[in-house]
RNA sequence: GGGGGUGUAGCUCAGUUGGUUAGAGCGCUGGCCUGUCACGCCAGAGGUCGCGGGUUCGAGUCCCGUCACUCCCGCCA
């Protein structure tokens, strides 16, 4: 007898029956190479084929499905034949050829089977809340739940493997572009990040938080004061805000920053780290290979979004010359009565016809707004209530300005742009999507640049920051002193990725004095800056290099490759979007005497 | 905190205008089956129709409330 040697390193082969303890292959390994060997696999019951006089076992394990037969000549035949799915068990048996007409071309291990000699359970099973095989879908809150079950699911489980294969990918990238990787603390201050902090109690400082970090902004520009140059770090973060889709309360950024950098030098850096990650894991779609650099205001003006999606070919442009003093009097009027409203009009290639115009219109309708303007056109001139009351001329510039011809629509929002940009941007998407104008095997990038540093705070009617208060203004400390801070930009900028930010960035204020003014005209005393960010004030004063950086979602990135709309199908062990951990019951009540001992007493609310 | 969607067997879902005993597929249990790989065939078990209240002679179906999950708004640079 001939005995098998293992192919991976993993498993080592002390010689049958010598062998492994439980295996001297896995379930991907063996070919028509290995017939006649005897051999010893452990895995999962995938599935079970019962013919009365032959059993078939698809047995599952990490790296693949081998099929295990048994037929009643089988000493193992008994067994067998009580074998359910997800079983865990050990297989001896002899690697046998299959016949031509029963290889499964569908499976790399599909011209081989082995023909079981002796089973072994190592692991049974209770009726299954969900099952592995096949891909019926489940309710989130099963599947969070037996998430091990969820786990071992293909899909999933190819998802946890792709994002264990970018991270290291990511790893390798940054290593390569002169990045190192530092670790900074998880149980640290409150950061100006501007989100809810999760606390945690100082056992030690009764009355006293700790904060989880929301990003490690200050550790890694305090790495920078500390001379260290390249930083990156794949970081946990943490936000105590409600849950969506593409975002959790825990995540992932690749957390980058660099000293003696300006803008540009940190998009040469990360573009190429971003276009060659999706490069080697897009599975060939296109990816964007020079970066576009959108100003923010340009971007909210063409896209009516600060991540705009530039699969969707739709650019808006503002018509409302088009409509002063019409005869289309709703808009007219609006327009006279306020010099700061606006027209936009939302181009819809091919959306010429009523029925689509209608369509549009009452979705406006359900998304509350009183409706949505439009005009198509046909034979040669433009039709629709819109046309009607402007007239010929006026219906023939906007088509002229928009290069529509005929069979295609325009829809028009009016109003203060402040007040319509963000519906009118999910206009744009609905026509570009509904239209079919979107071809969405690509992955499109660009930068969004030139945020503005401050916006106006309605509620608390002054002026704030509108990001973090780290970042460089343009214009620096003469622009702070003699400029409208509301019209002062930001060295900062985001990258967009098919409509999602995958990580916002900055070039930093590294003088201490740029701070204060910046502070000040925030509405900020001093000593809130002094009380707040004492440590990286004092930082500065001590020789800090110019320094920027970026962090880009790491989970969002996974999302984007493995072609998932849901941050938990590429989480391992996601909390639901009550921020419940259903697996381990997180979160928990705490004992009287955890709680005794962190000074603590619970005020609930009343039911 | 607010809005939308969903909630019927372990799971996916059907259930007409309010009308007798609430169905199907998958899964499960038992039986049959020697070449399947979504094996096939036969039989069976399995239901507080999310929960509470109301209207009605009669409610899975209509009304009110409530709970759970989810998507979105708020919030999140």
């Amino acid at each position: 007898m001939r005995f098998s040697r293992p192919i991976s390193n993993l498993i080592t082969d002390r010689g049958y029956p010598d062998m492994h303890r439980y295996r001297s292959h896995t379930c991907a390994q063996l070919t028509k190479a290995n017939v006649g060997d005897t051999v010893r696999l452990s895995g999962w019951v995938h599935r079970v084929r019962d013919h009365g006089g032959v059993l078939f076992v698809d047995l599952r394990d990490h790296y693949g499905v081998t099929q295990v037969v048994a037929d009643p000549d089988s000493p193992a035949f008994k067994t067998v034949e009580g074998l359910r799915a997800e079983w865990v068990i050990r297989i001896d048996g002899e690697v046998k050829a299959r016949t031509e007409d029963t290889v499964n071309t569908n499976l790399p291990t599909g011209e081989i089977e082995v023909f079981a000699r002796e089973v072994e359970v190592l692991g049974p099973v209770n009726e299954l809340p969900m099952p592995v095989f096949g891909d019926q879908e489940y309710p989130e809150d099963t599947r969070l739940t037996y998430r091990f079950l969820d786990l071992r699911r293909e899909r999933l489980h190819k998802n946890i493997v792709m994002r264990s294969k970018i991270v290291s990918s990511v790893r390798r990238r940054m290593v390569e572009q002169g990045f190192t990787e530092y670790q900074t603390p998880i149980l640290t201050a409150s950061s100006p990040e501007g989100a809810r902090d999760f606390l945690v109690p100082a056992r030690l400082h009764p009355g006293k938080f700790y904060a989880l970090p929301q990003a490690p902004q200050q550790f890694k520009q305090l790495l920078m004061i500390a001379g260290f140059d390249r930083y990156f770090q794949i970081a946990p973060c943490f936000r105590d805000e409600d849950a969506r889709a593409d975002r959790a309360g825990e995540f992932y950024q690749l957390d980058i920053e660099m000293s003696f950098v300006e803008q540009e030098d940190v998009f040469q850096t990360i573009e190429p780290v971003l276009r060659g990650l999706f490069e080697e894991f897009g599975e060939g779609k296109p990816v964007t290979q020079q970066f576009p650099r959108i100003p923010y205001a340009e971007a909210m003006r063409k896209y009516g979004s600060d991540k705009p999606d530039l699969r969707n070919p739709i650019e808006m442009e503002a018509v409302t010359e088009h409509f002063a003093g019409s005869g289309f009097k709703v808009f007219a009027g609006m327009i006279e009565k306020d010099p700061k409203v606006e027209v936009w009009a939302i181009p819809a290639p091919g959306g010429g016809s009523r029925a689509f115009c209608d369509r549009m219109n009452s979705w406006a309708q359900g998304e509350g707004q009183p409706g949505l303007g439009y005009i198509f056109f046909r034979e040669g001139e433009g039709a629709g209530p819109v046309a009607k009351n402007i007239g010929p001329e006026r219906t023939a510039a906007i088509r002229e300005q928009l290069g529509l011809k005929d069979g295609d629509a325009v829809f028009f929002v009016a109003g203060l742009p402040s007040q319509f940009t963000s519906f009118a941007g999910a206009a744009r998407t609905k026509v570009g999507w509904d239209l079919d104008l979107v071809d969405a095997d690509q992955f499109k990038f660009c930068w969004i640049v030139d945020f503005p540093m401050f916006e106006w705070d309605e509620e608390n009617k002054k002026v704030d920051f509108s990001h973090n208060p780290f970042s460089m203004p343009q214009g620096g400390l003469e622009a702070l002193e003699n400029e409208d801070p509301l019209t002062i930009n930001a060295f900062q900028y985001d990258i967009v990725c098919n409509g999602y930010e995958l990580s916002s960035g900055a070039i930093r204020n590294h003088r201490p004095e740029i701070m204060r003014k910046a502070f000040q005209i925030a509405g900020y005393d001093e000593s809130v800056l002094e009380e707040q960010f004492g440590g990286m004030l004092r930082a500065m004063q001590y020789g800090a290099p110019p320094h920027g950086g970026i962090a880009p979602g790491i989970d969002r990135i996974v999302m984007l490759l493995c072609g998932e709309e849901n941050l938990r199908e590429v989480t391992a062990f996601p909390m639901n979007q009550q921020a419940e951990d259903l697996l381990m019951g997180a979160p928990n009540s705490a004992s009287a005497r955890q709680l005794r001992e962190l000074h603590l007493k619970l005020n609930l609310p009343k039911e």
